[in-house]
DNA sequence: CAGTGAGCGAGCTTCCGCTTGACTT
């Protein structure tokens, strides 16, 4: 008999369908061990640190220690990333005190061939990639714990917090705030004819931006009793490209946009249909498809849509960091799925992306009109614009709801006559940048490398529960508090709070890995960065 | 005698990232 073990308990049972009865599959359901809770946990000069138990985690390790004691050999095939390998190591740390034939296995795809694969080649655990996840940790630690007190001081208020992940967050809202505040709103003109062919009403636009209601009252003044010709038709064929398949950050964001559910309920209703088998794994940044699986799509697209709608399997650059065993987010099949509810909505979103990312372009055509208008009142002719925007094949839209409008023109010829029906003032106002949602904050700290698909959901909530923000018309506004505290952080802390901070870290955390870097001096290189800004 | 200041100790509370059940409402 032989353990093997891996994170989460759903991967558990897969593998070991695979496996069949010459191995245990068990799972640690994350991270076993880490730094006390109360405690800061890290001697500040040696950088000696304390791991203990994570609450709950004592009975897994326990059991995983029972079922060792009596295995030939143990397989330890926790995710091949930075927190997999350290998880790797705190299970191999306690499993070799009961049996010393322990072994790392890595896969990166869950398939039978792929798992056997991982066990004839089992070896040792990368050290260097432990050592990078113990930089991350103890840094972030040392941060949070270390800057976190000055805001109590300071604003005698013992909720509030300080992080890595959480500042910069808070930092993008308050900015965008004070975007809107400062915005003065500026009220602009265009000048519009509607014309007529053989009955089809449609508009035209001076393409001028007044700023001055007058002007523009001047200038329809001298062509509403003008003559319209056509003087010009362009016509230009566009293609629309089929979305990407979604990935946690895309799928928080959507599910927020268009279904309006708040990032935390958009991860709990996918984690629950991820544990029964209807969808993959929902905390990924890849965008990779199984290719089997894109051919099972294909062949559903083919036959409820038509041959001309399907696409093809496409592959996208992927982020460095990005090196799990995960895919993008999809139905792990086409079966009917009746799920009821919430469940049914959200997978069904999945389900129409997954299929929409496999299928073919949208073919647009896009109509650029001259209208020329000619009038006594005028030196010389006007030319207004009409733009017809018209989809001529539909593609993967059919499946997925596109962001685009259609503008119908009538056939138009170079030398047609129309009939004006009226010329009028359009008012338009510039507009201030929108408040971050919940979706679009979570994909702008995706865009930054800021936080990870599995925390995603939980900053919003972090930044909700120390008062920093709240939820006003489905937007993130910012607090009183929020303003204050990241005027002290810009001030005291002006590192930590630099949009690229993550980056540049990351960037140390990959030279730990290749072994370039000793962990200690990149911790003690950034923390010392972070806290140089003290007054 | 009332108000002030120094000194001491208790108690407040925090990070990010990996995973779900075990709770309560």
């Amino acid at each position: 008999m032989n353990l093997f073990i891996v994170e989460s308990p759903t991967k558990a049972k897969t593998i070991q369908r695979y496996l069949g009865k010459e191995f245990i599959v068990r799972a640690t359901f994350g991270h076993v061990k880490d730094l006390p809770q109360r405690e800061l946990g890290v001697d500040e000069e040696t950088l000696e640190a304390k791991y203990v138990y994570v609450k709950g985690k004592k009975k897994v390790i326990d059991s995983l220690k029972k079922l060792a004691r009596s295995a030939q050999v143990v397989y330890v095939g926790t995710d091949p990333d930075r927190e997999g390998e350290a998880i790797a190591y705190f299970v191999e740390q306690e499993i070799l005190k009961v049996n010393k034939n322990v072994r790392r296995a890595v896969f990166y795809e869950i398939t039978p061939s792929a798992i056997r694969e991982s066990i004839r080649n089992a070896g040792e655990l990368n050290m260097n990639m432990v050592y990078s996840q113990f930089a991350r940790r103890i840094l972030d630690r040392l941060i949070g714990y270390k800057v976190s007190p000055h805001l109590w001081k300071a604003f005698r208020n013992y909720k509030l917090s300080a992080g890595r992940v959480q500042s910069p967050a808070l930092r993008l809202i308050v900015d965008r705030e004070r975007e809107i505040e400062s915005f003065k709103v500026k009220k602009y003109y265009y000048v519009k004819a509607l014309l007529e062919k053989d009955g089809h009403l449609f508009e035209a636009t001076y393409d001028y931006r007044y700023e001055n209601p007058s002007d523009a009252k001047l200038l329809a003044e001298r062509i509403k009793d003008g003559v319209c010709a056509v003087v010009g038709v362009k016509r230009k064929e566009e293609r629309v490209p089929p979305p990407k398949p979604f990935i946690t950050s895309t799928l928080q964001s959507d599910a927020n946009a268009k279904l309006g559910f708040p990032t935390e309920k958009t991860q709990s209703l996918a984690q629950k249909l991820y544990e029964w088998g209807v969808i993959t794994y929902p905390r990924t940044d890849s965008y990779r498809m199984s290719s089997t699986k894109a051919r099972e799509f294909m062949e559903y697209i083919a036959q409820k849509f038509g041959q001309e709608y399907v696409g093809r399997l496409r592959k996208f650059k992927e982020k460095p960091i990005s090196q799990g065993a995960h895919e993008c987010i999809r139905p792990t099949g086409i079966k009917e799925r009746t799920l009821s509810g919430d469940y049914g909505v959200l997978y069904r979103l999945i389900l129409s992306r997954t299929l929409a990312s496999l299928m073919s372009e949208m073919l647009l055509e896009k109509r650029e009109v001259d209208v020329e208008v000619s009038s006594p009142k005028l030196k010389t002719p006007l030319v207004l614009k009409a733009k017809g925007l018209e989809v001529k094949f539909d593609g993967w839209s059919r499946a997925y709801p596109a962001d685009i409008k259609e503008e119908k023109l009538p056939e138009l010829k170079e030398g047609e006559l129309l009939k004006l029906v009226k010329v009028f003032i359009e008012e338009k106002k510039t507009q201030p940048p929108p408040r971050y949602t919940e979706g679009s904050l979570v994909r702008t700290l995706e865009k930054l490398g800021i936080g990870r698909p599995s925390t995603y959901a939980t900053i919003v909530k972090t930044l909700k529960q120390r008062g920093y923000v709240h939820l006003y018309r489905k937007s993130l506004k910012p607090t009183e508090v929020a303003f204050l505290v990241v005027d002290y952080l810009m001030e005291h802390f002006p590192v930590l709070m630099d949009y690229s901070f993550t980056a540049y870290m990351e960037n140390s955390l990959d030279e730990i890995e290749e072994g370039k870097r000793f962990w200690k001096d990149v911790v003690r290189e950034f923390f010392g960065k972070v806290m140089s800004g003290v007054v």
